[in-house]
DNA sequence: AGCACGCCGACT
DNA sequence: GTCGGCGTGCTC
């Protein structure tokens, strides 16, 4: 009999104890199993195995509970190595989350714990049994001669009946193999030579003797083709290398780009189809893959000798997961290079402060590329909002900006327009009672849909019939606040009745490849203005955009989150690189109400280093990161008695250990949860994350039902 | 998380 | 008497 030591899926986010089970077959560690768990079926993973002489009765009087056998075993062989199982342990340790939670963000979702086994299609083939071929009719010898080793057996099917007979007297063998979709093949385009500038840069990063280097280069400087360069040397060191590209940005072009000139690639990020993502996770596992690019869950990819991973766009938020475990790619692709001693570089035209602190003071390898390659800068240009209200001209689309768009028009090129609200208009409220709609579920305004004439909540995703009257006062008197992307377009097509404008936006980009398919007709020239979120500010290309219009710039600098300046810089830094990519000079045109703020004045100049120096000190002020460690714990329950009760357990116990932390605050509800933030400054990270991994196993001990999560080092507040 | 168990109010 | 709502505890 063999005894299990495994940590049980899904049964609870609460539980981070191993059970153990028995088994009469004997199951390997890192395989899973199906077990009974409370009264219902789930499935676990074992990460030990013990044989034992002992009866069951014997067994169970000396660990002092009852052992249940296995249901089943789902895998034969280990889903993943050693060195993966100990980086998930640490995962759990410096995220505070169960364990179970690390691997299941580490593994692809078809070897998750709580998924039922995969079965990997098998294709049949045949292969030639080397026999005295005399004994044949001509024919088939004549079939014998001409089949390949590893044929299909299908294919043969169909040019013949004849093979049978070869099968039976043992000429032929049929034997299985799984079946791999085949990739593409790309026509190799080569490297392109380095310039001066990148070539000094890439030998000085060769050079380099720190683990870390963050490469600084503006918008338009040929980064990409320095880190290809680099990750050909380590490539050619015969190393493997990671390329982590932002959620957004992994875009046909990217993968074409890097398909070019490498071989044996994989690619790896959310979109992909389970089976095509299980197929590469064993690629990696088998050392079949040399160079990956992903987003950032594939920092977890079993590799067995990783040399350099490269975090591209390295300040872009999607490296950082807001769910439990709460972890950033970049902190692991930390702990992965030096457990591989390895090499990270990161690029970006706008590098976070706390990554460019690290890289001031010296803990990073600081590398710059401060010219464009075309050595074009756009023109940007601010307009005070507030003056054209005054003057009477609409708040959305500007006069300025409305001149700048006839003359693109005028001219053939395409511009983009970027807001950050989609929709059409964000707020209805009641101009008698001043009653603002609201979603049922969330403490969040209702935002309003002209083509279905309906309310949406952009948290839930509910959806409401736009009322008559106001449900307060009863009043015929609602009225439609704010603009979004879809009234944009409106009022766009008003004024350039022979323009044709696109839209992209979260809400009509839900449905797969719909996002490509915009972005390549915006490329084919098929809209002349493209009107976006957020979406539309990355890393994209397109040779005849001379005019990049923001709507409500500073519309974010209102939120009082302590990096929204950062995130507000980095999108108006990010947007402007997307004018005048190619020979043509590019305008930049930013309306705001607020045109005196630091960072649309540091925008306006193109000056990282004037934002950064600003930022920093208003930081180092209030103490924020990276002048300290913020880590937000949430608690979350319907029941809003009970969401009280844990909070003032957990606010104790916290005070307890003398951690420095604010009062519990409450936060909007969502999806009927009622919520609430306790959150720690601290200077040192290590000593905290140890003391908060002792005060959540405490809270633990409780059984509350009200869910916990920790965020540490989180970038919002909410 | 769920599921069982037990306590208490409501209703045949 | 007994059905079910919900607070509490536990899962090898």
């Amino acid at each position: 009999m063999y005894l299990l030591e495994l940590y049980v899926t899904s049964a609870s986010l609460n539980i981070n104890h191993p059970f153990t089970y028995y088994s009469d077959e004997e199951v390997k560690p890192f395989c899973r199993v199906k077990i009974s768990f409370n009264h219902r079926l789930t499935s676990g993973f074992i990460y030990r195995v013990t044989k034992t002489q002992k009866s069951l009765k014997e067994l169970e009087k000396d660990l002092g509970f009852k052992v249940l056998k296995i249901k089943e075993i789902i895998d034969q062989e280990p889903i993943m190595s050693m060195e993966l199982f100990s980086l998930a342990k640490w995962l759990s340790k410096v995220t505070v989350s169960p364990l179970i939670a690390a691997l299941n963000v580490m593994l692809p979702k078809s070897l998750k714990t709580a998924s039922t086994l995969y079965q990997p299609k098998k294709i049949k083939k045949v292969k030639k049994v080397s026999k005295d071929t005399a004994l044949l009719t001509s024919k088939q010898k004549l079939l014998f001669d001409s089949i390949q080793d590893g044929e299909l057996l299908s294919e043969l099917n169909k040019r013949t009946t004849i093979h049978k007979t070869l099968l039976n007297k043992g000429y032929l063998e049929i034997y299985e193999e799984e079946y791999r979709s085949e990739d593409k093949v790309y026509y190799k385009a080569g490297f392109k030579e380095l310039t001066e500038d990148q070539n000094k840069v890439y030998q000085a990063i060769l050079a380099s003797e720190k683990i870390v280097n963050l490469l600084f280069g503006v918008t338009g400087s040929g980064k990409t083709e320095v880190y290809l360069h680099l990750a050909r040397h380590y490539l050619n060191l015969g190393k493997q290398v990671l390329i982590l590209v932002p959620e957004i940005a992994l875009t046909p072009q990217m993968i074409k780009r890097v398909k070019e000139r490498f071989d044996n690639v994989a690619i790896y990020h959310s979109y992909l189809s389970d089976k095509k993502r299980h197929e590469e996770y064993f690629k990696v596992l088998h050392g079949e893959v040399k160079i990956v690019v992903g987003t950032r869950s594939s920092i977890f990819l079993p590799f067995n000798d990783l040399g350099l991973i490269i975090v591209d766009e390295e300040h872009d938020h999607s490296y950082k997961q807001d769910n439990v475990p709460c972890y950033s790619a970049k902190m692991v692709a930390f702990k992965r290079a030096k457990d591989f001693k390895a090499k990270v570089l990161l690029a970006s035209a706008t590098p976070s402060l706390e990554v460019y602190n690290h890289a001031l003071k010296g803990d990073y390898g600081l590398f710059k590329l401060s010219k464009r390659i075309n050595e074009k800068m756009p023109k940007i240009k601010i307009v005070d909002l507030n003056k054209e209200v005054k003057k009477g001209h609409s708040a959305i689309i500007s006069e300025p900006l409305k001149e700048a768009l006839s003359d693109v028009l005028a001219k053939g090129k395409q511009a983009i327009i970027l807001i950050n609200r989609k929709g059409y208009a964000p707020i209805v409220r009641c101009s008698e009672c001043n009653e603002v709609l609201t979603c049922r579920d969330c403490d969040v305004s209702l935002s309003y849909h002209n083509d279905t004439n309906t309310l949406k909540c952009n948290v839930c995703g509910r959806v409401y019939p736009m009322p008559y009257e106001c449900p307060k006062c009863h009043e015929h008197s609602l009225v439609k606040y704010g603009f979004g992307t879809k009234k944009v377009v409106e009022v766009l097509s008003e004024l350039f009745k022979e323009a044709k404008i696109g839209r992209l936006d979260a809400d009509n980009t839900s449905k797969k490849d719909a996002h490509e398919m915009i972005l390549e007709k915006f490329a084919r020239h098929e809209y002349d203005i493209l009107v976006g979120t957020q979406m539309l500010a990355k890393g994209l290309d397109f040779e005849d955009v001379i005019l990049v219009g923001i709507l409500n710039a500073d519309a974010g600098l209102m939120h009082e989150d302590f990096n929204s300046s950062e995130v507000t810089f980095d999108l108006l830094e990010q947007a402007s690189g997307r004018s005048g990519r190619s020979n043509c000079e590019g305008e930049v045109i930013i309306q705001a109400f607020n045109p005196d703020h630091y960072v649309l004045k540091a925008v306006s100049e193109s000056s990282y280093e004037s934002f950064y120096k600003t930022e920093i000190a208003y930081r180092k002020k209030a103490k924020y990161p990276p002048f300290s460690h913020l880590i937000a714990l949430y608690l979350s329950d319907e029941n809003e008695k009970r969401l009280n009760k844990a909070s003032f357990i957990l606010y104790n116990l916290i005070l307890k250990t003398g951690l420095k932390c604010y009062e519990p605050y409450t936060l909007k509800r969502l999806n009927r949860r009622h919520r609430l933030r306790i959150l720690i400054k601290e200077d040192d990270l290590v000593k905290a994350i140890n003391v908060v991994n002792g005060v959540v196993s405490k809270y633990l001990t409780y059984n509350l039902a009200t869910s916990l999560k920790v965020d540490i080092d989180p970038l919002y507040l909410e």
